[in-house]
DNA sequence: CGATTCTTCGAAAACGTTTTCGTTTTCTTT
DNA sequence: AAAGAAAACGAAAACGTTTTCGAAGAATCG
């Protein structure tokens, strides 16, 4: 059986309340008890309960973290980052994961509530358009902060990137080496990262005094590999003076190429291509991917040492005032849009 | 102020008692209490506060993870198998690095010890070479089980694959499509993993009559892709006629091949390749990388499986015989060792 | 030396739940 | 109608900690 604070107690003959006192370091328990206490303390071995502590104190010391999917490099960039941050400060993360499911989502939350962790981080599915379960969470007075794929209507702080400044280089930079007709394969209609990375591309386009033509926008449903594939077989059967193209995401981008590859289309000769997200594989494809870097364990950091704020502010009942951080991203320019030797 | 117990119980002027009971469904309480309090249950919104569950029942059904690195995609397939059948069963997971240092593995063995987890899974650090800390976990009876980077002296269940038939496969291909002086990239020394990779790799040589050579067996310190690069270099300083590399892990391949593309060496034809785990990039560079199929979903899921029994077991005060369960691995050929077209 | 302040300690309540065991109430049976 | 069995309920302890508040003893002061 563990060792308790009565056992240490009644080993030295004194009362459990100056024990826990003791080695709390309270002002009145003399030295040389204090001494006593922790001494018989370590030889016992001794570890506090953490579940009478929860009980006591109303709080567990762990968080939870909800994300689209694992197993995806910038994402698992973001869990790293939180992971590290909170363990210097002493907290533990739960993950779930919401497989970009609304209904899914909503469970985990509710998963998270009931265990009563201290805060949520949470990175939003595709499907999610209705917030009434991420306004549950601040109902409960439960931190909570938003990363990268955000609600912007929910009122609480977010760390995201400025996807629609990305964009606006990615595609700048296509038009920078010479491209004249440019498409976009852009994600799902309604997460706010697939629209503001559309709006940056067509403003871009017309900034350039190129004109906008919106049938040379394909959507990547699932942001797949096969998904790159099928896009560009479409799009090189509907047009035929493509130049280049700005994909939402690295995997799609990754698709193309493949696909454009096998076809025999060189790039970036005939067409140029800039991904989005840097994800390691860009770099060891044949061409290497250009692409927007989107630093993932940052972000991560950077949105637990928010919640840790909203944590330590909503212990002392001190409503804080929602924040959201803006992150930088860079592009990182290599063979897809500058011919190779 | 979140609902208790007893607010349902003065709004209906019975006991806490029945109240707890009536939820549980005890048969000592009449269906019509029960009715009423499931009802006034939901209405008021309740939901029991774990705090108070756990330091009752002594257990959280929370399970720690400790693996060497989240942003791995081997790892981070471990992850989703195991969140996945754990969520199943009700459980949550805290999921922690040893970022493949000793020292950290052990504090992080202690962290989860300290938050009293009902189980802990593990994939070891390459430095561990005591097991004291794993030792520490089995006479607390917290139920342990261990997977892909194990210690067979650890006297508990384990997942993994059977690495030494795995490399045995990998070389013999190499062999049968015509190589005769076969390399190998090794991972560290230490890790049982690379021991039996190695060991595979040697036997099927000596099997088919072909000499082993140790100066064509490289250490790949940190399994990095530029490890593969180095090694490649200096193995084509030492060597001239090698035709062939058995490489203990996929980033490590995907440098290699980087580097003979960059040095004009034709793979397969000059020198064919095989990797190991199968990550999602080595589908994609070019050459396609031949490889070893690394079930880490699977993985995942009979070792929360596992875990389950003996948490279940343990609650029972019924030892378990350790089992160790042995996954099937599958060599995916691809074009680093077959002429493409 | 009596009064006051410090120092040191402990009793007890509280956190919210689960479960044992005894008590009361209702129902059967003769 | 009395006795026994069955059904329904509740008091109370327990899980292990934290913290308030009062009390006892020691030290200080005039």
């Amino acid at each position: 059986m563990p060792v308790t604070l009565k056992d240490i107690a009644e080993k030295l003959n004194i009362s459990i309340t100056t024990v826990s006192k003791a080695l709390k370091d309270y002002p009145d328990v003399s030295k040389k008890t204090k001494r006593l206490v922790k001494e018989t303390a370590s030889l016992l071995n001794y570890k506090p309960n953490s579940f009478a502590v929860n009980l006591r104190t109303k709080e567990s010391k762990t968080i939870g973290l909800i994300i689209p999917e694992i197993v995806h490099h910038f994402f698992s960039s973001v869990i790293n980052g939180i992971i590290n941050q909170a363990e210097k400060k002493g907290y533990l993360v739960i993950i779930l994961q919401s497989n970009e499911s609304y209904e899914l989502e909503k469970k985990q939350i509710d998963l998270l509530l009931a265990k009563r962790v201290d805060g949520i981080l949470i990175s939003l599915a595709n499907e999610s358009t209705d917030y009434s379960h991420l306004n549950e969470i601040l109902n409960q007075n439960v931190p909570l902060v938003m990363f990268d794929k955000i609600a912007k209507l929910v009122n609480c702080s977010k760390v995201i990137i400025n996807d629609r400044q990305a964009a606006a280089i990615a595609t700048q930079h296509l038009i920078d080496i010479g491209c004249k007709h440019i498409a976009h394969f852009r994600g799902p209609l309604l997460p706010q990262n697939s629209i503001d990375r559309f709006l940056g591309y067509k403003k871009t386009l017309l900034d350039n005094d190129l004109k906008y033509d919106s049938s040379l926008v394909y959507i990547s449903d699932d942001m797949s590999f096969e998904n790159g594939k099928t896009n560009i077989s479409k799009m090189l059967s509907e047009h035929e003076h493509v130049d280049g193209i700005f994909i939402n995401t690295d995997l799609v981008a990754v698709g193309a190429i493949a696909e454009l590859n096998n076809r025999g289309v060189k790039v970036p000769e005939d067409i140029a291509i800039v991904g989005f997200s840097n994800w390691f594989m860009s770099s060891v494809i044949s061409p290497k991917l250009t692409t927007i870097n989107q630093p993932g364990f940052d972000m991560g950091k950077q949105s637990f040492k928010l919640l840790y704020k909203e944590i330590k502010a909503s212990k002392k009942n001190n409503p804080l005032v929602p924040k959201t951080v803006v992150l930088d991203t860079d592009l990182i320019i290599r063979e897809t849009t500058s011919s190779t030797r």
